[in-house]
DNA sequence: GTCTATATAGAGATAGAC
DNA sequence: GTCTATCTCTATATAGAC
């Protein structure tokens, strides 16, 4: 097989079964299987776990900076391209109702196998902060509130997704959504909203 | 030692364990080398590791319902009763920052080990839903804004601990707890806000 | 680059002495 | 009720043929 195929589908088996499965619980041996190669031919590609998943952190960093690249492009205005980040929600929401989100549980499980990369699991979450906050600020937010803001919408669409993959309950996770885009409506900052 | 003692000094070191370590990568080893006893012993007590798993979720069931009781007895109003919710996130801040929330984690590990047990994981956060909603029906709203209100309240706190695990930012939680307190203050429904 | 075969360590679980 | 010794299975990881 072609240099680099063999290893990009491990990568992408690896990455959709950590999120299903959760890494610990995510043997070689489930991997391989999926991928149809032996268990051998791994070690080729990976010398240890660990590298599989610093590989997995770095292809969801850059998927995760691709999709914020493309609302970026598409959407108008900042707050459409909040409203893009709410909606994921409802985009993934069966996935999210059977697993949970996946940033949010790796991040949890690393932060309990006190593994380092768990460093690189937050960087997904600091690429969807930081990401956030610049389109607060141009909503017309100083850089401080408008981090403020980020934390609090990602802390919200985290919540949702924890209770959403306990209860499975879909009105719940719209009457959310709902909410939160209209929390967004109200957050124009006073100077703007009084033009 | 006495019938009971062992087994409840079991229970109560992998219900640490388990929140601190996971359920999965915590081993028998792991809880007898804390508990002081032979692994061998551990199967007086137990016959598998799911039915230490189902203590534990009976042990966090009665506790939590324990600490709402407290709530329900020191607490005058279901205003206080509410705040004393929001505050878990200060209270217990150090443990929540380094392992997130011992229920929304284990919950989120459960569904993705597919286990039975992950029902009674859900429980606990039930419990806090159902004791939630009765404190927002004191408050004079109906049965359903008050499930409602509950569950928002719930996802929030989740949202706080997981980020709160991801970036260890103690002025974030604290700032998400008052920001939920004049939340709280707000939901006074319209016919007693206008008394 | 992929395979089979194997080494090694750790897990959950059992048997039987005390 | 607790121990030691052991079984079995599965996991990560390695060696070497093709």
């Amino acid at each position: 097989m072609a240099a680099g195929e063999t290893r990009a589908q491990i990568v992408e088996v690896a990455d959709r079964l950590f999120y299903e499965r959760g890494y610990e619980h995510t043997s070689f041996a489930d991997i391989a299987a999926e991928v149809q190669i032996s268990r051998g031919n791994f070690y080729y590609h990976f010398r240890t776990k660990d590298e599989i998943l610093d590989a997995v952190i770095r292809r969801r960093l850059e998927n995760t900076q691709a999709m914020l690249d493309g609302w970026e492009d598409e959407r108008a205005g900042p707050g459409d391209r909040i409203t893009s980040f709410i909606q994921i929600l409802i985009v993934n929401q069966a996935k999210i109702m059977a697993f949970g989100c996946p940033v949010g549980t790796l991040t949890s499980e690393l932060a309990k196998l006190g593994l380092p990369s768990q460093a690189g699991a937050t960087g997904i979450f600091s690429l969807f902060r930081h990401w956030l906050a610049r389109q607060f600020a141009l909503l017309g937010h100083g850089a401080e509130a408008a981090d403020r803001l980020a934390m609090h919408l990602l802390a919200r669409s985290q919540g949702v997704a924890t209770l959403a993959s306990a209860f499975h309950d879909k009105a719940f996770v719209e009457a959310e959504v709902q909410d939160m885009c209209a929390w967004l409506d109200a957050q124009a900052p006073d100077p703007i909203r009084l033009q």
